[in-house]
DNA sequence: GAGCGCGGATTCCTATAGGATTTGTGCATG
DNA sequence: CATGCACAAATCCTATAGGAATCCGCGCTC
């Protein structure tokens, strides 16, 4: 226990509710997300629980959270490890699920959008645009995570939890999948167009214009990503 | 430990590879789907260690896979409780929901239909036709498990991972839906005309007939449970 | 009678210990 | 050289202990 203040903010106010485990879950999610942790690489239970300075049991329950999102995987008396690097295969399944649930969650989030989801899609439009797109991960991270988070927003407008969570299985992968695609960032003007797009139609209140949008926008990236890594 | 041999089938055969935590996960799960477990019931975390004659250890592991299903919910440090009851609006984003997803199961599987698939799709309609009906949840437990395996097999059959993981999360609440939605199986010979609606599309081969049935199938299926429960 | 504070019991949460299993290494053998 | 085996280290898995938080019933006060 580095920490000496477990649960309590300043001034005795208990508002984090949180507990250890919650504080590893995120920690693991964030590395995943960052990339420190690799495809393929063992995710030790003891070893994790060293580096955080915890002791295994609120590790095991986070990582037992975890493998429900598809990014690690367990096999029983073995241990973890993170998900492996995406296959051909793989991609083509997870844009064809895109393609079925995203331009749902456009129809929907456009006919029930509010003004602050408006708002809130704008700003991840404009982030895209003004996001630094450098070589190295540090650089273009907020491009990807203004990218999810455009995404997650129309999800998250839908209004409807099921589709949400549906949907939150799929970001994480997606984003994984932006991560050891293998390609950097290439098609950032293209994309930033199609983002726009589905953001007007969103505007003009049109969710027909909306989902077709989307449709035409995932279709894109598929394109894109199938012909900057033909190789299996 | 009450069982003498943990992991060692006959002539030390390892085949089990699981560990306690999968077996009480297992048990949870068939507990909540068998309604043993009733909307809103804490689920103890120590009670249900002393109930399956294990440490709470294992049992906090099954659970926290099981939060994220969305059949238990979790407070920090209150503990777990089985998901509340469907209002009319859960009920009504679920049924959204499987409208997105499962046409397109139903569609993709079509398409990619094995013939032991198809055998499989055409057990569980038979099954759905013979199984007992009666008034007591031990009858028509066989109906329900037929129907859940009808639509399972669809998504299985579409080959595609994420979409199977989508639907499966669907199914669990589904399922939860089915035991208590309140009304017991009323409508079985509606359901099973429309069942083999799908399954003759199926069979003929013809996979936007079958998305069509399915629709259908499920708009009618959103149909009777919101006329015959109209209370909130 | 209603509201409030205060133990006691229950439950959650984390750490630790030790048994069981797997993995890696070195050595002997064919 | 390849193969198999023994042994050691690492890891997983489960049980247990104890601190911390929550819940519950009781008595007190207003």
């Amino acid at each position: 226990m580095s920490d000496p203040s477990p649960a309590v903010a300043r001034a005795g106010f208990p508002v984090s509710r949180q507990v250890l485990a919650d504080h590893v879950y995120e920690a693991l999610l964030e590395w995943l997300m960052d990339g420190r942790l690799e495809p393929g690489a063992a995710v030790s239970i003891d070893g994790m629980a060293r580096e955080l300075d915890v002791s295994p049991t609120p590790v095991r329950e986070a990582l037992a959270r975890l493998e429900h999102t598809g990014m690690v995987r367990r096999v029983a008396l073995k241990g973890y490890r993170v998900a492996p690097v995406f296959t051909r295969e793989d991609f083509a399944e997870l844009m064809e699920a895109r393609l079925s649930i995203e331009p749902v969650n456009a129809r929907l989030a456009c006919s029930r959008m509010t003004p602050e989801g408006l708002d809130a899609l704008k700003q991840a439009v404009e982030d895209l645009k003004t996001a630094p797109r450098g070589g190295t991960f540090a650089e273009y991270r907020s491009y990807l995570e203004a990218d999810e988070r455009f995404h997650q927003l129309i999800a998250a407008q839908a209004n409807n939890q099921f589709l949400l969570a549906a949907y939150n299985t799929l970001g994480g992968q997606i984003q994984r999948f932006r991560l050891f695609g293998g390609v950097g960032i290439t098609d950032a003007e293209q994309a930033i167009a199609e983002h726009q797009a589905v953001l007007d139609a969103m505007t003009s209140g049109d969710p027909g214009k909306a989902a077709e949008m989307m449709v035409d926008h995932v279709e894109k990236v598929r394109g894109r990503a199938m012909a900057d890594a033909p190789e299996e």
